[in-house]
RNA sequence: GGCCCCGUCGUCUAGCGGCCCAGGACGCCGCCCUCUCAAGGCGGUAGCGGGGGUUCGAAUCCCCUCGGGGCUACCA
């Protein structure tokens, strides 16, 4: 077989023309069905969020409701197919469809890190948009694990990949831990598989023997008079077996690469539209190192197809290495493995504080400093989300389980987006301000713990004041450690009181305040905070005729240590009586230093 | 250098030829509420990179240009 035959490569279309799709999309949308923030409940865990998921799918009746998805009124029909090529508006009767047809349809997608360091945002994203897509068509989410570079890849940062997505409720339906039809999950227990579809490439001749150095190839373009930065020149293709043979005497070995067809390459991506890269500007690329171990942009596309992968949401940094993934899919059919080529959808760059990609090098984009920082998964999570994708024209704060029965790759814009921590804060803030509180207070718990505030378990004790704190810091914290800040005075038996605080309201003028204050509320026989508010508004406004805010400072420092605080009644309310006591005589006498 | 992708408020986005002298969100500013800080409510600030076309009409379509980014490994 001659692998430059001429055909040229275009990719069936599974995607629907995008404009055609928009055009129909812009017709009547949908205004109506938005939900309350009370009407939003939050799924602690992946189990029962993807549980919610699907009820939530079951119940998606496009001819009453119209489709979250594409915003329009009772326009659609079962059969109506998205951009991506997949029913979108499954009716709840798909479910009881024939097993096999449902496999002939179903969606697979996969997350395939590797195990290099820890996971960063950007890595979420591509995580969220692929679990978002696979659970919006009712199809499946794979993870598989690249670590096909021993060299780099540790088990610790596989462990941190599992934790990190267990984490944030993506849950997963094959995999390394699970198991799953297309086992193993990690490459690295992969290699006869690769051993073998390399051998019978070789022996089709679709991968040949190369023996170029690097050196050489440059030293080749030079010659030409060409730009000798322009890569393998495709020079060893038709090595005859004598000069492979003088090659192996000298002690070389070869990598093998795959033979590309020199045509034009194009494809529908699934958020860009039309691609395509010219003819003859992507050179045969190595499959396999001399060492005998196979590269990324080998195993990539064999598992892919192995594993009956159907659509490919990457990064678009891998949008450059496509045509070679396509080339392999067509070699990988014509050597009789089955390997339809899945549809394409390269999701944009997240950039970083300059323009530059996130990289893994800056601390910014490490997932685990935002889970350390007491982000919320679902807020991040949403964030994330907003990195390329909107739920509405109004409307930025949603679940996850809105974000999969609204979630349509086809509307993820293609512009590359800034991670913008403020937002990114802002709208985690949201999301703790839906939480029950009794969540709430178990989600912070651990954090309160870790801050050595708490004990493990919490004391009756500790649990009430966490409990009782919960109203008052949830509204006012965009993430969890700073509601650690903020309750730290109900905690610590000794208050340390901060020194910037204390110069401010407790000089001189302070005393009389402090002192009105201990007077007004020793004599208090209840300690409420309905009680206390009266007794020092009749003591300091009224009595002392101060302003409220000059009245209250002093007191404030005294018990929590910082101008910033709960409210004040309440927070002396939680205290109690005896240690709230303590703390203003402790301001009235400052020990000496 | 070559190949490819992308350009709407400071940032993320809505926009798919008339609904747009451009809507939302974060930020910022102001007001209200108020014991601090928040939250919440109300109001404001700010944008179609530039130039040519096509069209009765362009943020939207085409071309050029400028700018930004990615890839260019026997990493993934």
């Amino acid at each position: 077989m001659d692998p430059r035959e001429g055909l040229r490569l275009v990719l069936p279309d599974r995607a629907v023309d995008r404009d055609s799709t928009r055009h129909r999309r812009s017709r009547g949308a949908l205004r109506g069905g938005r939900r309350t923030a009370a009407e939003r409940p939050h799924q602690p865990t992946g189990a029962q969020r993807r549980d919610a998921d699907l009820l939530r799918l079951a119940r998606h009746d496009v001819a009453a409701r119209g489709c979250p998805a594409h915003r329009y009124a009772g326009r659609c029909r079962a059969d109506h197919r998205g951009a991506d090529g997949v029913g979108v508006h499954r009716r709840p009767r798909d479910a009881h469809q024939s097993r096999s047809r449902r496999l002939m349809s179903a969606v697979r997608v996969r997350f395939c890190p590797s195990p290099t360091g820890n996971p960063h945002v950007g890595l979420v994203r591509t995580a969220l948009f692929n679990w978002a897509f696979a659970r919006h068509h009712g199809g499946a989410f794979v993870f598989r694990i690249e670590d096909t570079d021993a060299a780099r890849d540790s088990e610790e940062s596989y462990e941190q990949l599992l934790d990190s997505l267990r984490w944030l409720g993506l849950d997963w339906d094959e995999g390394p831990d699970i198991g799953g039809p297309f086992a193993p999950y990690r490459q690295s227990e992969r290699r006869e598989i690769y051993d073998d579809v390399v051998r019978r490439l070789l022996e089709a001749g679709e991968v040949y023997e190369s023996f170029s150095s690097a050196e050489e190839i440059e030293a080749r373009h030079r010659a030409a008079g060409r730009d000798p930065k322009l890569g393998y020149d495709n020079h060893d293709r038709e090595l005859t077996r004598a000069q492979t043979d003088a090659f192996r005497t000298e002690g070389r070995l070869p990598v093998l690469r795959l033979r590309m067809p020199e045509d034009e390459w194009t494809w529908t991506d699934l958020v860009r539209g039309p691609v395509s890269f010219a003819a003859g500007t992507v050179p045969d690329f190595v499959v396999m190192r001399t060492n005998g171990e196979p590269l990324y942009p080998f195993v990539n596309p064999v598992d892919d197809a192995l594993m009956g992968i159907t659509h490919v949401l990457r990064g678009e940094d891998l949008l450059p290495s496509t045509p070679r993934q396509i080339a392999l899919y067509a070699a990988l059919r014509r050597i009789g493995i089955a390997a339809p080529t899945p549809s394409f959808g390269h999701l944009p760059m997240v950039r970083g504080d300059g323009n530059k990609k996130l990289s893994k090098r800056v601390p910014e984009s490490s997932l685990s400093l935002y889970r350390e920082r007491g982000f919320l998964p679902e807020g991040l999570l949403n964030y994330l989300a907003l990195l390329g994708w909107a739920i509405a024209d109004d409307r930025d704060v949603f679940s996850m389980a809105e974000m999969a029965a609204a979630f349509d790759i086809a509307r993820v814009s293609s512009n590359p987006a800034r991670f913008d921590l403020a937002k990114a804060a802002a709208i985690n803030g949201s999301h703790i301000r839906l939480l029950l509180l009794e969540e709430f207070a178990a989600r912070l718990t651990p954090y309160l713990q870790s801050a050595g505030l708490v004990s493990m378990p919490p004391t009756d004790a500790e649990a009430a004041l966490v409990a009782g704190a919960a109203p008052l810091v949830a509204e006012r914290v965009s993430v969890l450690s700073e509601a650690v800040d903020m309750m730290r005075f109900l905690f610590v038996a000794e208050l340390v009181v901060d020194p910037a605080a204390a110069a401010k309201v407790l000089g001189p003028d302070a005393e009389p305040v402090l002192r009105a204050a201990v007077d007004a509320l020793a004599a208090l026989s209840t300690w409420d905070s309905a009680a206390i508010e009266g007794a020092l508004k009749a003591a300091l406004v009224d009595g002392l005729e101060l302003k409220p805010r000059k009245a209250f400072a002093p007191v404030r420092v005294a018990v929590s240590g910082r101008t910033v605080s709960p409210p004040l009644y309440e927070s002396m309310e939680l205290l109690g009586r005896d240690r709230s006591m303590a703390r203003l005589r402790a301001a009235l006498s400052p020990p000496p230093v």
